[in-house]
DNA sequence: TTGAAAATACTGACTGGTCAGTCACAAAGT
DNA sequence: ACTTTGTGACTGACCAGTCAGTATTTTCAA
């Protein structure tokens, strides 16, 4: 599985020419990952991410065509292997649907709330509307992928007799937000003492397969 | 009541000399909005938040101190009014606990995925690392102080009989995280097919109460 | 094995464009 | 006349991206 991207002005089909056996790249987005999600990514310096790195700004530019291509970078290199392992794990499940969420919601939930891919989620979520068709991308591919997925196997717990009769979806998306909204929370206005982001996921597990239960 | 905030260096008091019974300062502001949702707050040129309202750029100087406070008073003028509605709204409510939740889910529900409260609350959750002053006041005085409620309101809830024990305050964040999720994604990755926002809100406040009863 | 040449990796200093913020002046209202 | 409301043109700082040149590693002939 690779990025694909819709050739635009602002994205021209990257050639990337990142060397392989090199952790220079690594490094560098390392370091942007964390300076983007503070700041956001016009308010991050590059200076600041190579001083991160631990490399001169003119490095960066041996490794990525451009500002943006560092962004776009950071989705293929720290998302795509994420998905890939996420989606192996859920082809290989077989048992009862709320088994299932149980999986879900222990594996996305802590996920999103203690890697960096909630750190990458709510970086996508800020710049979404500056850039498009990674926001596509990136919907499409991890949370309505998820979503749809999600959907299946809430039908198969609805049609084995486990689930109560709902709108799949409705209760696909129900499922997933609070996980996703826990890994934003986490890596924006909190951490706090209010939120609880194990204990948040573990009730909203729970609660939602009793509401869902026959 | 008014927006407090420390004293910073990037945030000085703000004597904000907003002359009244003048349209101009809420010109500016809506403009604003919408360009700092769409483009972020570092990527928002002022010259076009000054064409967007039918001003030049100095105008805006007329009004606010600097693009910051432009910022905050964005957060002053739209958030507090709306604030200060919900807690009304809230405190008048008797009856039980389920209904308050039905109707805490299509009031806020609602105002997050199809007002402008949902791109302010998407713009405080993007910039929140940059402003760590108004991401807090921001956070104690929406979701948080709404988390309270809803803790006090579903502590109710079980006291009266009608709902099971449980961790209240996981509870409280397991029903808000939807609805803010919800608004959240509507002025980022969404709009779209796949998520109906009435739809899962909906959904979710039902099978949130069917999951809470004893 | 050695060391000169080639290839690769890296950098400091620069530039050109951009934009927040200013200011001297103009128009409109009273 | 005087105050309020507005503006076009300017400036100084900042920063993405470049480039000429330096360091380091690899290659390979003697």
């Amino acid at each position: 599985m690779d990025l694909k991207l819709v050739e635009t002005a602002s994205n021209p089909a990257i050639p990337s020419p990142i060397k392989r056996d090199n952790k220079r790249p690594h490094q560098i987005l390392n370091a942007a990952i964390e300076l983007f999600r503070d700041r956001g990514f016009e308010a991050t310096r590059l200076e600041d991410v190579a001083d991160k790195a631990g490399v001169s700004k003119a490095t960066i530019y041996l490794y990525f065509e451009s500002k943006e291509d560092l962004f776009y970078a950071l989705i293929r290199e720290k998302v795509v292997p994420m998905l890939e392992q996420t989606i192996a794990q859920a082809d290989a499940f077989q048992g009862p649907a709320s088994e299932f969420l149980r999986m879900k919601a222990k594996g996305v939930g802590r996920l999103f709330a203690h890697s960096e891919q909630g750190a990458i989620l709510k970086l996508v979520i800020s710049e979404a509307r500056r850039f498009p068709d990674l926001s596509d991308y990136y919907r499409t591919e991890v949370p309505e992928r998820g979503l749809e997925n999600l959907s299946k196997v809430i039908r198969r717990g609805i049609d084995e007799g486990e689930f109560r009769e709902c709108d799949t979806e409705a209760a696909a998306a129900a499922f997933m937000f609070p996980l996703l909204m826990t890994g934003i929370w986490m890596n924006s206005v909190g951490p706090d003492e209010i939120v609880r982001p194990d204990e948040t996921i573990d009730f909203h597990c729970e609660n939602f397969i009793r509401g869902l239960q026959v």
